[in-house]
DNA sequence: TTGAAAGCGCTAACAA
DNA sequence: TTGTTAGCGCTTTCAA
């Protein structure tokens, strides 16, 4: 069944077909409409390739997302839970998600299979945007949105959620609890959102004239352990903190671990905050109190400025530096953190 | 760059370049090497959408994941991890993989995308078998795996974890540290896992001769809330079971929230074990023993599985019914499950 | 408003 | 072993 095919049956040509298929403009009404209701009875859709090879641009959008780092790491959930919101935000604007793979990303392999599937954008998650792959990628013109990464490129732009205010009302909030020692452990400060959460943080103690104490700044790297880690040297301190932020769940709650280890009560002697919201944030006791992300939001956010970099072929500009798209956060509050100690419980 | 200016450059026919990168026996290795060799100064590769029109059939391989009930339930761990498993999976096999998405999960849409991208096969899951539009796409032919779907097809197949043996093992763990009232909470006999983790149960339960007690059975439906009210069903009896096999670690998870606010310790007076091993059953505390599905595994298999519908294009049967793979489980023991009250702790 | 015809980039049948 | 040629199914000039 082709176009050919429902052109003979419906008596017109197949340009004529093609010109009701695409919405044109110089195809009387009723022409449409009969062509149409032909094609629907006969099952018949247009084939993609075909259409992609004419036009020169397919309705494929790829996912970058490498996930060689898994198998060193485990699961990385929030760019999991995304790709469900990426997924339904795609499909709103017609378009279809390709996974892109390659053992290789070293290479140009992400840059050929996007040219070989003539696709018309990718979205870009859980890479180093400084790889010099990915910046001949973003070199190419071909449109590119970055979640978390901030990328600069003729056609890309990127979208993130606004860490830095979500950081500051996290410690709002435990300000507000009555701490003022309150720590942070960080996530790589090469990675967008760690350095953003931490400069909400320093930003919000500073403004609250609470002291930049260098000893309650300790670095982790997003994973479990390292949250363990961090907590148990702030645990060792003279003067510990009663309070710490902690830029993502998992660390969070080896964090959480930790302070139960040592005999301690989140929430009571010791509160935290997360960040993310993943799953495990709500099931673990105490409930993990936590900045929550909008993956939805986040995930449309991507898929419109995507659309509007396919969109406008023109707007191609040079100098290639767009201001990011930022989604709102939310504190999400739960058991983990509560008054400071000597401070009357809600 | 296309096939012809490569033919131009390298002194040769389009034909010949064509027979270079697909490997064909009808070229002397000195031109294929030659071909080859210019072909990536230029940095020349094939268009996807021309090969896959002349071919008719792409590399594509298509994942029908119902995500339109995410919206009401949250999240599905389980089958987001899978996810990542079968990009690698698939990607070693050379295919790429496209989410396949549509608002009208009832209609044909499936099978109307899978022809108009030509997509060589597919991998459904968490989507139920039994609607129609899924027994007409099973029909038409196209390769189809489900991943713990029993598909029938003529060119369909599935895979599964050995649910049932992993229950079975559950239940000797708990029968070893010397458990005789071991109750199960199970998951939705509707869906393949539910009903053969409860055969499992049931199984080993009667052959290890401990009574089939019907009010030790309770239904739940994977998710958090039926595991926490079927704890609480299980609590309530007069003679309340000391351990309890649960169909899902998030049902398990809301099932030892209910134990401790019942001011009860798992792994002390309550035993659970529950299944899938997903993040947060080693981020709770106690941490969650369970029956481990191997996700890579699953996910190669699945591969695997496909790889062979799509080649033999004769082995098409009409009576359409093929064994599953099995992949093995693995019991993953944690600090839920302990000796029976009144037994000495290991 | 419609139709005829060219061609998107590639593969494959056939001829040499 | 290589080249020539005819499409794959569609969109898009251009002419009518």
């Amino acid at each position: 069944m082709d176009i050919r095919e429902v052109a003979r049956r419906s008596g017109v040509s197949m340009a004529t077909v093609s010109r009701a298929f695409n919405d044109r403009p110089d195809i009387s009404r009723a022409t449409r409409e009969h062509v149409l209701a032909v094609a629907r009875k006969l099952g018949y859709a247009p084939d993609q390739q075909a259409r992609t090879l004419v036009r020169r641009r397919s309705d494929l959008v790829g996912i970058i997302w490498d996930t060689t780092y898994l198998s060193v790491h485990g699961q990385h959930p929030f760019l999991q839970d995304l790709l469900v919101g990426l997924k339904i935000a795609f499909t709103a604007g017609g378009h279809h998600l390709m996974l892109l793979s390659t053992d290789d990303p070293d290479g140009d392999a992400y840059m050929r299979i996007a040219r070989q599937y003539n696709l018309a954008g990718l979205v870009l998650m859980g890479v180093d945007e400084r790889r010099p792959a990915i910046t001949r990628l973003l070199a190419s013109g071909r449109p590119c949105v970055g979640i978390d990464l901030p990328l600069r490129g003729p056609r890309a732009g990127f979208v993130t959620s606004d860490n830095r205010a979500g950081a500051a009302a996290a410690v709002d909030h435990l300000h507000a609890l009555g701490h003022h020692r309150i720590a942070t452990i960080t996530g790589p400060p090469e990675l967008l959102p760690g350095a953003e959460r931490l400069a909400g943080y320093r930003e919000r103690t500073a403004a609250l004239g609470l002291p930049a104490r260098e000893d309650y700044l300790v670095h982790g790297d997003f994973f479990l352990d390292s949250g363990r880690q961090g907590m148990r040297r702030l645990l060792a301190l003279a003067d510990p903190p009663t309070a710490v932020l902690v830029a993502g769940d998992e660390m969070a709650i080896g964090a959480l671990d930790v302070i139960i280890d040592a005999g301690l009560r989140p929430g009571r002697e010791v509160s935290v905050v997360g960040y993310d919201d993943v799953e495990a944030a709500s099931l673990v006791r105490p409930a993990l109190t936590t900045v929550a992300q909008d993956r939805s939001e986040l995930a449309r956010a991507a898929a419109g400025l995507l659309a509007e970099l396919i969109g406008d072929g023109d707007g191609a500009s040079d100098d290639a530096s767009r201001p990011p798209r930022l989604v709102p956060n939310r504190l999400v509050v739960r058991g983990s953190s509560g008054p400071a100690p000597g401070r009357p419980r809600g």
